[in-house]
DNA sequence: CGGGCATTTGATCTAAGTCAAATACTGTGG
DNA sequence: CCACAGTATTTGACTTAGATCAAATGCCCG
């Protein structure tokens, strides 16, 4: 099964032990699988759907920190972690481990605490990223960045990417990019309008000028005036 | 010395190995130790002074990822991330490792390791935190969570807050929080002007409010009109 | 002591937010 | 399979927080 990619080349001791460890839970779309300030027993291993990872402010205020697609992690080493929620998008299945066995299978397996920090470097890799959309990215920019951005995850994955499945609301991807749901939907529409995606229902985007969408991710811009 | 905070309780053994790699460099202020795109031979752990860390886009724009105090790593596993420079904001001490020779102590020392994942993991949480804070918080909130984090990290780590010294420039500080430069001298005013702060110089504040400071900082605002 | 940068302050502009209706989906039960 | 209810999305009109442009100061540091 594609439960347990992260254990890829861990050697065959070890994916027994993380067999013995595992067990594999279905839940609904609108699931909580953390809450915020909580501290999780458990590790989670998305293997099928996606959730959203978020973080609140006491008025309600909340900032979507990013999307958990097939093979991505949850609660590592989070336990401690400032408040944090994590709900499902869709319906999902995950591989769980209390957190405990995790944490001793890791001790005892220097590969995989390897892993893991390269794990974490990804991620830190990729708030940074984040972190200079959400501080400097005009809403046009941010909206190419968060599409290319999925593009290339699922296509990293093998997932198929033609229509581009948007399994989040408008809601998740304004609370992701720093935006409003409307100055989400409007940035969309000029972006049909001038041809650069059309969209495929409302949750499925076609990428018609990937080119072009990254050349306005990066700012490269240069934005020839779009007529009507 | 204070320069190898980091292997504090690691064992004698680790800390031999740790000062037979290193060597320690002094630097100006407004020195490159990293530049954009470059993969950094060395490794450094920040002794005395500070410095930012930035990225930027094509067109110049750039966003502040975070400001390194006394005690901090840079490119701790950096070499392949994503173009990320860092410039020295004072005179600095750095403790500098040959990237191989670290990740090699790293592989050894299986207590060093598990210090690496959790220097990471509180990375990550404030990198999230501050997606918070770019994403959803207004100038003020910025502004004071910036002082009151600026605050905690001085004095956890017993440096003098009374004053608080600000090494970095209001450009900086605006690149950090996603603000222009004027909106963070206006900010500051009025916080002023609200007796919540006092300006000693340009460099150092006065926090005369904290427990105001902080509801700002967390959007618990209330915030009643205050009057000219 | 003065030149050059950093900061503050003021006036104005604008991208994105807010408020308010239409429309369009989605899932459900008949 | 269809209609309906309830939510999600789009679209439009208007507002605003923060940006931009433009001068004054202020402050190092040689």
């Amino acid at each position: 099964m594609r439960s347990l990619t992260f254990c890829g080349d861990l050697g065959h001791d070890a994916m027994s032990a993380v067999a013995a460890i595992v067990s594999k839970v279905d839940l609904p779309a609108h699931a909580l699988l953390a809450e915020e300030g909580e501290r999780s027993a458990y590790v989670y291993n998305l293997t099928a759907g996606s959730a959203k990872l978020y973080k609140s402010l006491p008025d309600g205020r909340t900032q979507v920190l990013g999307f958990l697609l097939p093979g991505d992690f949850l609660g590592l080493g989070d336990d401690r972690l400032g408040g944090l929620a994590a709900e499902s998008l869709t319906r999902v299945s995950v591989c769980r481990f209390r957190r405990r066995d995790f944490d001793e299978l890791q001790d005892r397996n220097p590969v995989l605490g390897r892993r893991l920090l390269s794990l974490a470097q990804d991620e830190i890799a990729r708030s940074r990223e984040q972190m200079l959309l959400l501080g400097r990215k005009s809403a046009r920019e941010r909206l190419a960045s968060f599409l290319l951005g999925l593009y290339d995850r699922l296509e990293a994955r093998g997932e198929k990417t033609d229509p581009l499945p948007i399994p989040m609301t408008r809601t998740d991807i304004g609370d992701y990019l720093g935006l409003t749901i409307e100055t989400v939907s409007r940035t969309l529409a000029v972006f049909k309008r001038d041809g650069i995606i059309s969209l495929d229902g409302v949750h499925a985007v076609r990428l018609l000028d990937p080119e072009r969408l990254r050349f306005l991710a990066t700012g490269d811009e240069a934005d020839r005036a779009a007529a009507c």
